[in-house]
DNA sequence: AATTTGCGCAACCGCGCTCGG
DNA sequence: TCCGAGCGCGGTTGCGCAAAT
């Protein structure tokens, strides 16, 4: 990435323009019209490239432009064109008088794109999200409840609030590679609240793919219950929240504070859940460390994903003697 | 009131094509 | 046939503003 190389060499304005340079090129071209593009920066007096000139004449100052939002009309018109010719945003911006190739692509991926991944249609092939289900598959769906925990680029993590499922039910409705589980409980009485899992789609698929595959199984609640954000920095010990969605559990018996979308969770080590109470995590601004005053053994180093600044996260496992856990009751 | 976040849009960038010397 | 300049296109970036925190 660096300077364009016609305007690296001839020392050439970059970046927006001005009123003064817009009422130039427009003068000149109203008089003499463009011909050339790079002999018309010259000669219109403009310190650019005649690249830029080009585009800020069919983008900005050309007289027939529309301007203004795009009525339904030319949005229909837009989907439907995008159907047979794809990304072709010239002509399709030839189809619609008065709009630039530009706008049409800004309108596209900035509006059009979002409307009809909301109405379950793959913007890319303009067909429906979850071609890969069968009836079947949402016949069996009808009654899961699932809840969105928190997505990112390719990986999605999905909580379901129906007790009575199986992990294989999840495994069963996507086509994709089987999604790792975990068990969630309530914190105080210890009985299953259901299931969370993980799935990590494949290159061929798309987020979009597998999120309209299981929105399209059932509902989504309107709102997700919120996981209380622990805070930045922790210097004294504090009491597990008693809320159940709060403490997950997972398959190898360690438990984890906080949601996904938190800067960094708690995963305290191995969790007897007959033994609810207070723990003293070592969490210390947002890096776990060491608190020489616990009496914690440290486990295994792991990596988790830290979805606010979308980067591996390296945590540590500390399991803690029984002493450190006290009884709430 | 200050800061952060999200969004829309103008402009840039690099690639590929065309055309003339 | 080759080469370079110019042009057109689609993808991407980054600025500025408004909304949210």
């Amino acid at each position: 990435m660096g300077r364009h190389s016609c305007c690296y060499k001839q020392r050439l304005r970059k970046g927006l323009w001005s009123p003064e340079e817009d009422a130039k090129l427009l003068s000149y071209i109203t008089k003499y019209g463009h011909g050339c593009w790079s002999s018309v920066a010259k000669l219109a007096g403009l310190q650019r490239c005649g690249k830029s000139c080009r585009l800020r004449w069919i983008n900005y100052l050309r007289p027939d432009l529309k301007r203004g939002p795009f009525c339904q009309q030319e949005e229909d018109l837009i989907v439907e064109l995008h159907s047979g010719l794809g990304n072709r945003w010239s002509q399709i911006a030839a189809r619609l008088p008065g709009r630039t190739d530009n706008e049409i692509k800004n309108f596209w991926n900035s509006c059009i794109k979002k409307k009809l991944r909301q109405r379950g249609i793959d913007p890319t092939t303009h067909k429906p999200l979850a071609k890969t289900l069968t009836e079947n598959d949402n016949e069996a769906a009808k009654n899961l409840q699932f809840a969105p925990v928190k997505s990112n680029e390719d990986k999605l993590l999905v909580q379901s609030h129906e007790v009575s499922s199986k992990p294989s039910d999840f495994a069963g409705y996507l086509s994709f590679q089987q999604p790792s589980l975990s068990a969630s409980h309530d914190s105080c009485t210890g009985s299953p609240l259901g299931f969370n899992f993980s799935a990590i789609a494949p290159s061929s698929c798309s987020l979009e793919t597998l999120t309209g595959s299981i929105s399209t199984l059932t509902t989504f609640p309107s709102t997700i219950p919120a996981f209380p954000t622990p805070p930045a920095q922790v210097n004294s010990s504090i009491s597990l929240p008693s809320e159940s969605s709060c403490l997950t559990s997972t398959s190898n018996g360690a438990f984890s504070y906080g949601d996904s979308s938190a800067p960094f969770s708690w995963d305290c080590g191995n969790f007897d859940r007959q033994r609810q109470g207070q723990v003293h995590p070592v969490v210390e601004d947002s890096k776990w460390s060491e608190n020489p005053q616990l009496p914690c053994l440290t486990g295994s180093p792991f990596q988790a994903f830290n979805d606010i600044k979308h980067e591996p996260v390296n945590f540590q496992t500390f399991e803690f003697p029984q002493p450190c856990f006290q009884h709430m009751q």
